[in-house]
RNA sequence: GGGCGUAUAGCUCAGCUUGGUUAGAGCGCUUGCUCGACACGCAAGAGGUCACAGGUUCAAAUCCUGUUACGCCCA
């Protein structure tokens, strides 16, 4: 026998307890001889916590997996967090500041043990957190990225790259943070507009014969300008192209040059070229022999070669610059605001600078095709498709990938030098160079970029270098589940790592969902105040409500926009599971319930059966296609208004009546229906359809079958007529309300129902009809030969007589059938004018024309009827 | 500037691929209600010129063109 449960679900009691089952008995690993199917967690930061993001990304894996591993798949779920260079270093620095050292007092070795300290304390707190959304994660198998194997792999790729040339140094502009102190890939930057003041500068020629007007917003770097650019096309200045300039203030000589980059549209058309210090200044440089006077340091200050600026922060160096330059009558046309575009440190907000050094790089082209070209031909596909696009246009525009941080916390880049100055990479801890066997050797200072790392995911997690049994089993993974703004950092990458090192694509599918948005749609920021925290959710409303939720929003491709209210509402949604659970529990033996046979089953069985079977194979088919706001929306709807609201109340009959055939086969109809919700459900509310598939019968339903639809059940005419039953019980509720007839009056009625067939069915039921209307004796007849003074109500295939005697009030009633009749013949008019129309009779497929002649008919009668009903309550 | 997307009930969104019921859901709102699972509930209801303007078609929320507004990505 079942348990029995208490009168409310209470989330909290329930999920410790079952997540601590699970992991206790079966744990998440993967069982069983069938296919492999795994999917690789986008590894969080260390020093995360869990924020609503996460909570969508892994409701939707949790989801996938549980549904794989229901479906007997071999199903592997591998988790794991990734090192997160510059922010876990910043963490940790924090802390030092607080006890007044930097990382530089306690040296290199010395904080990165620390770093180590942390991450073992603090670090991975959003494990923990995963768990309590009910994550089926493989946590035996949790990965790092600074793990020993992670490290080797990361080892072995960047010795192949750079052996291959395909990694190399160079001193090119980067994009560096003052306050992290590293340099910074291109999507590492996020560009913001800014406020700033366009300025033009007069830089006079050397010959005297007059100046040439510049415009830009960094004044500062003009201190190290060695050129000036303008457009080859633009007439204005085709005159000066080969002349020199100087440089107010430095006194420097600059060429003038002509090149193609050169925006005439911009400004005056002519630029200033800082090759040091703009990547398009950069490459003008290089084409036309400029040097480069590199006169920021790394904080962003002036150097010395900036004079008497020397050693001013860069917008103070702004004010101070643009100031002496006026004073000197270069500053030609007076400043004015200009928004523009500036990049931003997406770690700590800092502005960037464009700044010349030597880093190391990946030459992505060659990468990048092959990864082009897999998505071109199908090899892996984003669902939805759209996000493609996103995808090829940055792998098309792909510049070479700067992969070294100046940080202390990372995979150091294995990079040596010996005293001979051979350079080399070595997969392993080297002894010798092996040139020359010097032993003098100097590691490369810098670390590696945190997503070069993550790029291997897909097959360093699963033991690659080594040749193991989950990489031969799990790789390619079988999908990817990520929000779209990850597909230029992370899927990218793992496209490219995955067919070098692997040969074959990580993943065959890429689904792709939406940020999680404010319930007006918002992004979510601090600032704003907008920002819901799902561990506050968890707790109010328990994990299955939050996860509903998220779920229910995350429609294919769109953002998911989430409200406090709706998660209550799911919440709202768990406790009437449970409770029509309890009810099914409360009727329950000890002995197995089986469904019953068919000859055993009533109308409304076969209805839920044939709604249940229709469910259960649409259900599956969205889940197939990744649309899992489709398949909770509609289970939630199935649950709550079909099986909740009409099977169980019908079902009640049989129960009580007395007859052991009878109530055993409701038993059996409600035991596998409320089953297969469990099941179904399952994959989306873990812990509370495991808490109530256990009660049942002791089974989990977690490692139960995924259920998979019966088409014999499918039974049209079941459900025509039960919607019919339906239509009177909602007929008969309407009335009551309309007219306010309490509850305690049982009105007597008559349904004259033409049709034997359905006549004989509503006989049947009626007991059930009167008992859910609440109403009193009903006597069907073959025709609509009642006596007068009744109020008429017509449904498709029926007409019910309700007596008068006081139950309502004539006038009402005669307004109720005006509006009725009015409604009716309007629809009429148009049907009958869609008729009429000898196009539409002609070229209209038949079925549809027929469609609309029935539909005619049977508002004409209808209103014909009404019509009837309004002229005897005129009489009275 | 280039690309992508969105505009449907008070709010947040489905529906559009493949044109044809009375355009749906959740939340909110109104009214009534303890009926032996559930007030975290039950029942009934109100609420939509499907952004705008054209076009295609017998028929357009759905297809095409344009306009407007908003959002995102890239430069």
């Amino acid at each position: 026998m079942p348990k029995e449960l208490d009168k409310a679900y209470e989330p909290a009691s329930v999920e410790q307890r079952i997540y601590a089952q699970w992991e206790r008995s079966a744990g998440f690993g993967p069982t069983g001889d069938g296919e492999p199917y795994c999917i690789v967690q986008p590894p969080p930061n260390v020093t995360g916590v869990l924020h609503i993001g996460h909570a969508l990304d892994n409701s939707l894996q949790d989801a996938i997996i549980r549904r794989k591993r229901m479906q007997g798949y071999r199903a592997l779920w591998l988790p794991g967090t990734d090192h997160a260079g510059i922010a876990t270093q910043n963490v940790v620095e924090r802390e030092l500041a607080k006890e007044g050292l930097s990382r530089n007092d306690l040296g290199r070795e010395a904080f990165v043990e620390r770093v180590w300290e942390w991450k073992r304390h603090s670090g991975g707190r959003i494990v923990e957190q995963l768990k309590r959304l009910g994550s089926s994660c493989d946590w035996s198998r949790e990965r790092f990225t600074m793990d020993d194997g992670l490290s080797r792999a990361v080892r072995e790729i960047f010795t192949r790259l750079y052996d291959e040339k395909l990694i190399y140094r160079g001193s090119r502009i980067i994009n560096w943070c003052p306050r992290c102190q590293t340099a910074l890939s291109d999507i590492e930057v996020e560009h913001r507009d800014v406020e700033g003041e366009l300025v033009q500068l007069a830089y006079p020629l050397k010959d005297d014969t007059g100046e040439i007007v510049i415009a830009t917003t960094r004044v500062e770097t003009m201190l190290g300008d060695t050129g000036v650019a303008v457009n080859p096309k633009d007439e204005r200045y085709r005159d000066l192209v080969g002349k020199t300039a100087v440089l107010p203030i430095v006194g420097r000589e600059l060429p003038i040059v002509a090149d193609d980059a050169v925006d005439f549209e911009f400004g005056t058309g002519a630029l200033k070229v800082t090759p040091a210090l703009d990547p398009t200044d950069f490459e003008i440089g290089e084409r036309h022999g400029l040097p480069a006077v590199n006169v920021l340091t790394a904080q962003a200050h002036i150097t010395e070669d900036g004079g008497e600026f020397a050693g001013m922060d860069r917008y103070a160096a702004r004010k101070a610059v643009t100031e002496k330059l006026r004073s000197m009558g270069v500053v030609r046309e007076e400043t004015r605001p200009y928004v523009h575009s500036v990049g931003h440190c997406y770690r700590c907000g800092t502005e960037v600078e464009p700044w010349l050094s030597d880093q190391w790089f990946v030459k992505v082209r060659p990468l990048a095709e092959r990864a082009i070209e897999a998505v071109r031909n199908g090899d892996t596909r984003f669902v939805p498709q759209r996000y493609e696009r996103n995808y090829m246009d940055w792998m098309e525009n792909l510049r070479d990938w700067c992969i070294s941080r100046q940080l202390w916390w990372g995979h150091r880049i294995p990079v040596y030098t010996c005293a001979n100055g051979h350079e080399f990479a070595s997969r392993e801890e080297p002894k010798a160079c092996p040139v020359d066997k010097n032993e003098d050797l100097t590691q490369d200072p810098d670390v590696l970029d945190t997503w070069f790392s993550s790029a291997l995911w897909p097959f360093s997690t699963l033991g690659w270098p080594d040749e193991t049994q989950d990489l031969r089993q799990y790789y390619p993974t079988s999908v990817l589940v990520t929000g779209y703004d990850i597909i230029t950092f992370w899927v990218s990458r793992m496209m490219m790592m995955g067919l070098y090192a692997m040969n074959a694509v990580p993943f065959p599918d890429v689904h792709v969902h939406g940020m999680v948005r404010d319930f007006r749609g918002k992004k979510m920021s601090k600032s704003f105040g907008n920002v819901v925290d799902p561990l506050e959710l968890l707790d109010k409303y328990g994990a299955d409500a939050l996860r509903m939720t998220l779920v229910r929003s995350a429609t294919l491709g769109g953002d998911v926009p989430i409200a406090e209210q709706w998660v209550e509402g799911d919440r709202n949604f768990a406790n009437k599971l449970w409770n029509a659970s309890r009810f099914v529990f409360m009727n329950l033996g000890d002995e197995a319930t089986p469904l019953p046979p068919k000859h055993h089953r009533t109308l409304a069985d076969n209805w839920i059966l044939s709604r249940l079977a229709t469910v259960t194979e649409q259900v599956d088919a969205a889940m197939e296609a990744y649309d899992f706001a489709t398949a909770a929306q509609m289970l939630r709807q199935f649950t709550w208004s079909e099986f909740c609201d009409w099977y169980i109340e019908w079902a009640k009959g049989p129960l009580t009546s007395g007859d052991e055939a009878r109530e055993a086969a409701a038993r059996g109809m409600l035991t596998v229906v409320l089953k297969t919700i469990l099941e179904l459900l399952h994959p989306l509310m873990p812990f509370i359809t495991e808490e109530l598939h256990t009660a049942m019968d002791g089974q989990s339903a977690m490692s139960a079958r995924w259920p998979s639809a019966d088409r014999d059940l499918v039974d049209h005419d079941a459900e025509g007529t039960f919607e019919f039953v339906q239509s009177v019980v909602s007929a008969l509720r309407r009335f009551r309300a309309d007219h306010q007839i309490p509850t305690s009056v049982r009105p007597d009625t008559t349904i004259a129902v033409p049709d034997a067939e359905r006549r004989s069915v509503l006989v049947s039921e009626i007991e059930r009809v009167r008992v859910v209307a609440r109403w009193g004796e009903i006597t069907l007849t073959d025709t609509g030969q009642a006596a007068t003074g009744h109020a008429r109500l017509v449904v498709s295939g029926a007409e019910i007589f309700i007596p008068m005697a006081g139950l309502f009030d004539v006038d009402a009633e005669t307004t109720r059938l005006d509006k009725e009749i009015e409604r009716l013949r309007s629809d009429a008019d148009r049907i009958r004018a869609k008729l009429g129309n000898t196009d539409f009779v002609g070229k209209a497929p038949d079925e549809v024309v027929e469609q609309q002649r029935d539909r005619l008919a049977e508002n004409e009668t209808a209103a014909a009827r009404l019509a009837e009903a309004r002229e005897e309550l005129r009489r009275r």
